[in-house]
DNA sequence: GCATTTGTAATAGTAAAACTATTACTTTTG
DNA sequence: CAAAAGTAATAGTTTTACTATTACAAATGC
């Protein structure tokens, strides 16, 4: 699976850039690094001061390449979105039962990434862990109106849309396919972080088969309710 | 209830400030024009200068009351959160059936505020859109760790060991009471802000019934699986 | 009753972050 | 090989977040 991605390019909306990191050695270098500073730093403590000298270039060349960090972790999240929506097409393709289709999904979406190599300039273990902690700020602002005419949230809406396909062959009638799907997504990695930052709220460790079989629970109790 | 509300005063994590704004008038107009403030302008956008100019006072007096933005956030938040968990237990004392209790907190949780006249300086409709859309960025931080040994997250705490409490009493056998109860609490401001800005990832409309009804069974066909 | 302490507010800053204008150099292309 | 286009570096500006200092008013003590 990792070669086959490795051959592909993921499609990002084109507004999120100035110009494509990914046509460049140097965009490439400013992704790479990127993950590996705001995952460190966290979102509000990254400047693209700290990552131009993190990757020797001056602040100024960040801007030819993304507006600013909002853009910038807006394209990180798209490119994860976009990624995990291939995962989960692989984790279904060929599955004839669609129960088996959904607890295939679940599986793509809670498991934890762990990379020994890497196949691309994209740390993916690392973007995982941004998007648990920040991609949340990436929509969760004034601007989301026009940013959502403008696409910004596309690769996010496409994997929900994967996911209430696999609901809605599971149960035509079922009335919150879309709630459902979305739920799934946020609350794994609300689960997550709470896991590793206010255990006291909830019940799921470090371990992703019990937020895995917590799923697989939610979502077929759910769908089969009153069938 | 509200005028039960007005004699109570919320206990907030004493370290979230410099000075008590409850113990001044001043103190009391830093947070009712905050809340407005941060509601329209959203929490990236609102200053400490803006503030100040709102009130007719200088921004260095609103530092004698907030170290920062950031801890006047995390004093609304806990504010809301103490006030829902009297929502929750006014709505749950005296009701003897279980699953009646469940049905009532739920209701008092996701039901959108609505108030025609104020009872105190804090709007609690204006501060619910707050909790909505910018609650989340008050804990997705670095320093989230120590914050939490300082106690900043107690109030909300607090609210969900109340619902924990309920589920068990339903069912004291359902492994995930506290995953259950948190994601009730996150899923419903998520899946409002979604029926709001981003419908197409969401089922639900402006209507608080359909949440309400969606979390019912969401909870109910959970706690029930397998009994 | 007046000095001392305490509470409150205003001025005028600083440091860092976010972003931009301009210049210089390098590569491409007609 | 000269003009155009692409890329990078310098040196800014503006805004935000926060602080140091001073001024004034109210409460308290002897």
């Amino acid at each position: 699976m990792h070669s086959l991605l490795g051959n592909l390019k993921l499609q990002i909306p084109e507004k999120l850039f100035v110009k494509d990191p990914d046509s460049s050695d140097l965009g490439k270098r400013i992704l790479t690094h990127s993950i590996i500073l705001i995952e460190s730093l966290g979102f509000e403590n990254f400047t693209f001061k700290k990552l131009g000298l993190e990757i020797g270039s001056p602040e100024s060349t960040i801007y030819r390449y993304f507006e600013n960090k909002h853009k910038l972790l807006l394209y990180l999240t798209s490119w994860y979105w976009g990624w995990l929506e291939y995962k989960v097409v692989f984790a279904t393709a060929n599955v004839e039962l669609a129960q088996r289709q959904l607890e295939n999904a679940i599986c793509a979406i809670c498991e934890t990434v762990k990379q020994d190599q890497n196949f691309s300039h994209i740390n993916e273990e690392l973007l995982q862990r941004i998007v648990i902690s920040e991609s949340s700020k990436a929509f969760l602002t004034k601007e989301i109106e026009q940013e959502n005419k403008d696409g910004f949230f596309k690769s996010y809406k496409n994997l929900v849309e994967r996911i209430v396909i696999i609901i809605q062959t599971l149960n035509p009638n079922y009335p919150h396919p879309k709630t459902l799907a979305s739920t799934l997504l946020e609350t794994n990695h609300m689960q997550k972080f709470f896991g590793s930052h206010l255990p006291s709220i909830t019940d799921i460790g470090k371990d992703d088969e019990q937020v895995i079989s917590y799923f697989k629970t939610m979502t077929l109790s759910m769908i089969n309710y009153g069938k």
